[in-house]
DNA sequence: TCGATAGAGTACCGTACGGTACGGTTCCGT
DNA sequence: ACGGAACCGTACCGTACGGTACTCTATCGA
């Protein structure tokens, strides 16, 4: 159909009225400090001083209301997308470990952690669209804004690559390891885990050995053998 | 105390009654088929044929039974140690592809997504042991088995790191990337993301690009330049 | 053969949650 | 001033689950 760009656009930023986002506030921050046990209908209204009735008036089902979390802390988190071009490699580095940085900072973040405990949690109920949802909102954009930098890297001539979601994959790989999960399961990063920077820059040094193609101002980091 | 090995010994092997193991077995095929909210108490003693009062006399409450299940699973998996240590250096480096793709199939199994999505699940309650056990007897024992590779790979000289934890984390990220959070929240690998020793293989060239020495019989992949 | 132990099946209890209905109040348009 | 809509607080209902108690049967050792 012709709307489906409008369609999208009103599905990808629904506006909430004033009242309602300080329901959604409320809910995200019971999520946040009791966990999705803590996250009944009757806390909501309690917390966010409102009737259940309302609830279901405003946000329909219970399942439509942590969608409609979900989409709103997207909404909130939605990272400057600083849409001018790099300039130099050094600019383009140092963008790449700007986004490395926030990435992990995002991952890490409570709220970004009990969502995703609350839609993994509920991938096993088929009718659930939490999981697809966060995969849409959160993950998704991540990688849209993530390929953008890559592409813009190869039209540089920074980078080297033919595919550029294996390239996605290993830069996230790279970035993130297995951080992630752990946290997800409760393991809390300690000292060394917690240096965002430090392993953002360590990440994209090393992406750099992989995809990166000979420094102009440097000695070069070996001869790219990329798979085909 | 003096005894604290042997006490590990036992809550790492618990061993259960061919019964008791049935019913775990019966327990987990619930939990792949309908998720958490098909693992109630009545459901297991049903699929099971016992009672639900043999069920608390043999694992106690609700929660050890989970608890018992990730214990039973993860005895169940125990991969292969493969004690012998690798002859050569393609022999290292088909050890190497083979823990990747190893980890690849066992992470995208159906009991450990479902298992996982458990356990992070509950992560949020303050008083489930099942995040600490998953990460304790999973991740941990995975990384036990990658560790022990590493080194073997540094003291033949055919990889050069000084931080193994540094090296283990980027060999993981390479090799799953974000998969396994994906699957979590439900999204099936299409297609080219099943191919999981073409994916291992590629992984394991770039980590050898990040972290192997010079091969003697074949062109240097440049200079190492390791972060300290 | 008898007593006892283990265990299956079922009924039962308290609680908690999702969802709905109702009374009372505030606010707005006319 | 009046009528109605929005909405808060609470009471209510049905259901489902964790956990316990009870009955009946089968197996086993003496």
């Amino acid at each position: 159909m012709s709307d489906a760009l409008v369609q999208n656009r009103v599905s990808d930023a629904p506006d909430y009225t004033p009242r309602q986002s300080a329901v959604l506030e409320e809910a995200l921050r019971l999520l946040v400090e009791g966990g999705d046990r803590a996250l009944t209908t009757a806390a909501i209204a309690r917390a966010a001083n409102c009737s259940k009735e309302s609830l279901y008036k405003w946000f329909g089902d219970r399942d439509d209301l942590l969608a409609a979390m979900v989409s709103w802390q997207a909404a909130k988190v939605r990272v400057r997308t600083s849409s001018d071009v790099p300039s130099d490699r050094a600019d383009f580095r140092h963008r790449l470990e700007e986004f490395a940085s926030d990435l992990l900072t995002v991952l890490s973040g409570d709220v970004s952690l009990a969502l995703n405990r609350l839609a993994i949690g509920q991938a096993s109920r088929d009718d659930s669209r939490l999981g697809g949802l966060v995969l849409k909102r959160g993950r998704d954009a991540v990688r849209q804004r993530a390929s953008a930098l890559l592409r813009s890297g190869l039209d540089m001539g920074h980078l080297e690559f033919t595919d550029i979601d294996r390239a996605y994959r290993a830069l996230y790989g790279l970035v993130v390891g297995d951080l992630h999960v752990r946290m997800l399961l409760g393991d809390e990063p300690a000292g060394p885990d917690r240096d965002f920077r430090g392993q953002a820059q360590r990440a994209i040094a090393q992406f750099f050995r992989l995809y990166g193609t000979a420094d102009p101002e440097g000695k070069p980091s070996g001869k790219n053998h990329n798979q085909h």
